[in-house]
DNA sequence: TGTACATCAGTGAACGCGCGTTCACTGATGTAC
DNA sequence: TGTACATCAGTGAACGCGCGTTCACTGATGTAC
């Protein structure tokens, strides 16, 4: 157990390999994107031969679920501290500022996290924003809670997806960050008129 | 010039390739997912040799990007008749409710098509939505324009996106189908309360 | 404390695959004479 | 009307590539004695 002895056995037996190679796929993922996210080169990133990573995931779609699972796990720990600073009737759009915010910090991993939600893997934070639109005076477990519920989720999703433009970089620019262009988009969200009141 | 001249030169000289690839790849992306789609399967399932859409795409991004346009195009034609029968304050809505049908009726295309313009493809439709804000009082020109343009864009791309999935099938049946479930979501997208209202 | 051994996380070579793209070619077409 | 010819949309074989996955293996570890 000699300083020596470790970091050959770190060289040889890993110890950690299921951690390093979820850090090295967030690595790649926002690096070179999601289609370079490869087994292979996950492996490579973490100095590791092919073959490895099948001792910790089953193959491929595994790592990536894994990968997925801990974003939004993250993500759920980002809106659940966004909400604690502000009053009842403010949190639904903290919760979506947070949500938003984070997407637009690791885009491409929030593309790999939207794509396991997509394939069926369960999205865990829909319960905060329930939460919040109960808050605001919504009846729980009814029909118009779950369409807001919804309503807000395209509308924070669909915002995180067309923020990465480029076409936006100078507008962006204009505001002084992202952050006040995400911010000035989410104060205009009121956006389609509820036939019924009309 | 007999018919079987012509059967003969259809199977050697196709004469519509170009329609043929992009008709096939639109078929291939529907059945089969937008990762099934690649050069070859397009040119197989067009009954042709692997090397002739290079005749008439420069490279696979080029047959991508025009595939991108013909669907931009065709819901593009969707809006403007749609808002053709509605009242200037509907317009909004029923844009917005053609934007995603469309996307849900070619939720492949559309998975396409968004990636296009994320990759600096024009999206030539934002100009209805600019003009139906215009109708419901907005000022041309000004930044509110421009976010709520934007926060619209966001809810109907986001609803597109999301509807896809499984976990909405039970629903969907419960109201009648997904065209109910389209519009009970649509229908709560006020759901950003504006801050500086509040 | 020292040794034999089971465990199991690593290796590296190999597999078959489908991909995008290039190339020299062929043969149907329409046109100039 | 008939023939020689240029054009160019097709072919099919080949290229190199990176991928996911499997396999028999090796060697560091900690444990039982």
């Amino acid at each position: 157990m000699t300083t020596k002895g470790e970091s050959a056995a770190k060289r040889y037996l890993h110890g950690d390999l299921s951690r390093a190679l979820l850090a090295a796929a967030r690595h790649i993922v926002e690096a070179e994107g999601p289609s370079a996210l490869s087994l292979r080169a996950v492996a490579r990133e973490a100095g590791v031969s092919a073959a490895a990573p099948y001792h910790h995931f089953k193959d491929k779609a595994e790592l990536l679920s894994a990968l997925a699972d801990q974003g939004w796990r993250e993500l759920g720990g980002c809106m659940v501290k966004a909400r604690q600073a502000v009053s009842e009737e403010g949190q639904l759009t903290a919760l979506g500022a947070a949500y938003v915010v984070f997407a637009r910090a690791n885009p491409a991993l929030y593309r790999v996290m939207f794509e396991a939600v997509r394939e069926g893997q369960q999205e865990p934070n829909d319960r905060l924003m329930r939460e919040a639109l109960i808050a605001r005076g919504a009846t729980p477990g009814s029909p118009d809670l779950t369409f807001a519920t919804l309503a807000a989720w395209s509308a924070v999703h669909g915002l995180a997806d067309l923020a990465g433009m480029r076409r936006f970089d100078e507008l962006k620019a204009e505001l002084g960050g992202e952050r006040a262009f995400l911010e000035a988009v989410l104060d205009h969200m009121r956006v389609f008129p509820s036939p019924r009141r009309d």
